[in-house]
DNA sequence: TTAGAAATGTACCAATCAGTTAATTGAGTC
DNA sequence: GACTCAATTAACTGATTGGTACATTTCTAA
């Protein structure tokens, strides 16, 4: 029990000083309960851990998400959206398809690499076998923008005659997915069995290059 | 509670007709232990589950592992020492560079396509920060296999002039293990969101492909 | 044979946890 | 300013769960 909580009961305090903002409350919760479930998972993560975190009361959880599960689901809807509204902003129309190839595996090494707890709530999801998502509607018709830029860098690219045909731009989304995924979720225990060195600064800088370099050579029509 | 345990209390049956036999005891937890935090994770597994599809009681977990976090580290140490060494048995020596790597590849991929519950452990072991493989003495000096395999064949390619050098084998093993790695622990979600067909046999089949190609040309001199 | 150690089963407990009950306060509406 | 409903708080609860106390049986060595 908090020191407030405390102090209010022993005084008898009225209750006092409250306003209603139920949108800052939501997104209070949202923002704790997604920090909780991924750091802890589903199971690990405590209701009560998150209330007490909030600004506000656990009764306010189940009044706005119904239970710990609805919860979760809309947590991992948030953070989807949110993670996929971040690519929307690369622009490589203008670019040739090699270095816009290039650019599209970079930045999604990054953005990969800036969203931690997005991965880590993918990691769970999995875990749990991807029940969630199933159920969850909003997540069904995202604009899954990466892919679809990767067709037109393809398309363009075999056209001019600088990709070789016969891939399928779901497989090379497939590869730039599971290379930058892979370096943000298994990054404890690969170092922890092979060292650190490829997660120092550095290290992570050549094993983007060494990414962009893999994909790139492999649609490489030179050979 | 199961039948014949009912039945016994009911009729009040004398205990009677059983062996001892330690060994079998404990390698029917770990057995069944293994498989319930796979599939439920570290908080998500129940003790009285794990002792109700064993042979034997929840006080013989307790004897012979201590508690739930110490059993959860000997299931993670066991799994690790098994598939590591399912990875010796490849021999590669007596074949060229490349086609020992194409070699190495396939067989990683196809390695942890069979071992899901090592995959999903390390997933979980990956949440929790790996803080239970820091406390594994056992796994700290394990041989890793696939590395050595690697750095031998790298190192005769080099040699034999039909691999550029200045690679780190130890990128390359971490590209592997990526791709390898994220096709198992990634299936859910992914072929949520983009279908399942590269999941089916053949479509397995081409990934697995697609990667052995993706590795080689990354190492080839040819460019 | 028998004493002591190792192995096993049964019943139980204290703590934890998701979810609820009931009462109170804020803020528009007529 | 009374009425109404949404928002909020504090306190509670039934069920679950990791772990244990204690009794009993099997094994082994002298």
């Amino acid at each position: 029990m908090s020191k407030t909580q405390l102090d209010r009961n022993t005084v008898s305090l009225p209750r006092q000083g409250w306003k209603q903002d139920p949108d800052a409350v939501k997104s209070d919760i949202l923002r704790v309960a997604l920090a909780e479930f991924a750091e802890q998972g589903f199971s690990g993560t405590r209701m009560d851990e998150i209330s007490a975190k909030t600004k506000t009361s656990k009764r306010m959880i189940y009044y706005y998400f119904g239970n710990k599960e609805d919860l979760y689901r809309q947590v991992l809807e948030a953070a989807y959206q949110e993670v996929r509204a971040g690519e929307e902003s690369l622009d490589l129309d203008h670019m040739a398809p090699q270095e816009a190839l290039r650019k599209l595996v970079s930045f999604t090494f990054d953005h990969h690499s800036r969203h931690p707890d997005f991965i880590r709530l993918v990691m769970i999801e999995n875990i749990h076998h991807g029940d969630h998502l199933k159920q969850s509607k909003a997540i069904k018709d995202l604009n899954v923008t990466a892919i679809r830029k990767l067709e037109d860098i393809y398309e363009r690219g075999c056209l001019e005659g600088v990709f070789r045909t016969g891939i399928t731009p779901l497989e090379i989304h497939w590869q730039i997915s599971a290379l930058s995924f892979f370096n943000v979720s298994n990054r404890y225990t690969f170092s922890m069995i092979f060292g650190d060195e490829l997660f120092s600064k550095s290290g992570q800088k050549s094993l983007r290059e060494g990414v962009v370099e893999l994909v790139a050579r492999f649609v490489s029509k030179l050979d």
